[in-house]
DNA sequence: CGACCAGCACTGGTATACAAGCACCGGTCG
DNA sequence: CGACCGGTGCTTGTATACCAGTGCTGGTCG
């Protein structure tokens, strides 16, 4: 048990399997998404038996993956008690957004002379789609995460874009529901292509005050949505707990 | 197994529950803190069988630990193959790096006019034992993320300490690197103080510019490290891979 | 001697079984 | 009628068993 014992190696072509399709994997994801997306409301009791039985696995990976959720804060889980989604809460959404407000303007002081083009061209493709007429909520959500992520890689901290997304799970829900409010992300739209061209343009400045004015105008958003929909955000006010939240799995 | 089904509420008064003392936490502080110490150098091999039963619990609470560490980087997962410490990579040290420095300059243009005198004294108390002489390299990495945090704090936006925490694990270990090999905090110590000065005297400018020649500092210390000893560093030169590392648990 | 190849030991991924604990329900007692 | 109090069914936490896959090892064959 010691002469023969097989000793992995660290070795670098371990990373090719990184893209790895296990079930906990797909797990993960599938509850990411419906609980972004509000598929699974805040405040909603997520059984791990349930959810095992309803996603067709064992409670293993159901587990694991309500654990990882939970360290992104977008579900709690009480020992004993249950899991649940996360309520919208206020304190964090606004930690996000200071987060990505600081990220996203300090990258833009980093951008370098000379643009890569083929960013610069992923960009301007993507702008066009927002204005595509007909767009989608979903596919405008999209576009949007796909736009701010290529600004990052723009000034090189491209993977700095996981940590803003880890974080501003909570921001996005509100942001959802901000738009499904309004249903008229055209103007947010029209401040992309406003920061885009400050950046084309290398006016650090411009887009650094576009770019702010784009962020906050999503945050305000948020706060507008609390004052009509309060019983998804935590409590602040001392606002009754719901009793019960409808699950349905398709 | 309809009408009587116990349906859990969502309800505020489980947030006391906040500090559980599981098995899993357990395990999980002692690896994060064995990693980020170099008591688990990088590159070395985690066996789930291993830990289990050098830890004395079952694969579960370990395989969940881990599944946590790798999700914050610290580790990195090879289905059938194994678990490894991460190297150091540059270029995520960079990341964290740029991380950082975002949130606490931003941090420095949110302070309030008035600061909280607690916390200014809670500062002050911190700086004081960071002179103190004989004070060990591990005492002073815990007043150093105090100080920082405490500043975040100062600005009201303390809890975005735990995303930075949780980004900059690879920073922090080449940043313990640097400071094992030279063996002089003090400097750093000398830099705490004049940001603080500069942020009790309001002027948000000037602490700004020691905060950015402090992170800066930071980093410059990892490059020289780096520069010295590449074998904990991720592969960016060809370098050959550890074969092996011993992990000794008392 | 070198290339090949089958077996083996170990890996993490998943499924399952058991344990500890909390909350609700409903009967009971004051 | 209200407060108490034990039973009961759920919850998550932990331990264990089994599985598919992978790299090493060592013998074998050209």
């Amino acid at each position: 048990m010691d002469g023969k014992a097989r000793v992995p190696r660290y070795d670098e072509r371990m990373a090719r399997s990184n893209r790895q399709r296990t079930s906990r994997r797909a797990v993960y994801e599938t509850l990411r998404r419906k609980v972004l997306t509000l598929e699974l409301p805040p405040g909603a009791a997520l059984s791990e038996n349930e959810l095992a039985a309803a996603l067709g696995v064992s409670r293993t990976p159901v587990r694991e993956s309500l654990i990882l959720l939970s360290q992104e804060g977008l579900v709690q889980i009480f020992p004993q008690v249950g899991s649940f989604v996360s309520r919208v809460d206020p304190a964090k959404v606004a930690d996000a957004q200071f987060l990505r407000e600081a990220v996203e303007l300090a990258a833009l002081d980093d951008l370098p002379a000379e643009l890569d083009a083929d960013l610069v061209e992923e960009l301007r493709r993507n702008l066009a789609e927002q204005e595509r007429p007909g767009l989608g909520l979903e596919d405008f959500f999209e576009l949007d995460e796909a736009f701010h992520h290529a600004l990052l890689r723009l000034s090189g901290h491209g993977s700095a874009w996981a940590t803003v997304v880890s974080a501003k799970g909570h921001l996005d829900r509100a942001r959802r529901l901000g738009l499904y409010d309004t249903a008229t992300p055209t103007g947010f739209a029209a401040q992309h292509v406003e920061i885009f061209e400050a950046v084309l343009g290398g006016d650090a400045a411009l887009a650094r005050s576009a770019m702010r004015t784009h962020l906050r105008a999503v945050f305000d958003d948020v706060e507008r949505v609390r004052a009509r929909s309060p019983e998804l955000f935590a409590k602040d006010t001392g606002s009754v707990p719901v009793r019960r939240n409808v699950v349905v799995w398709e």
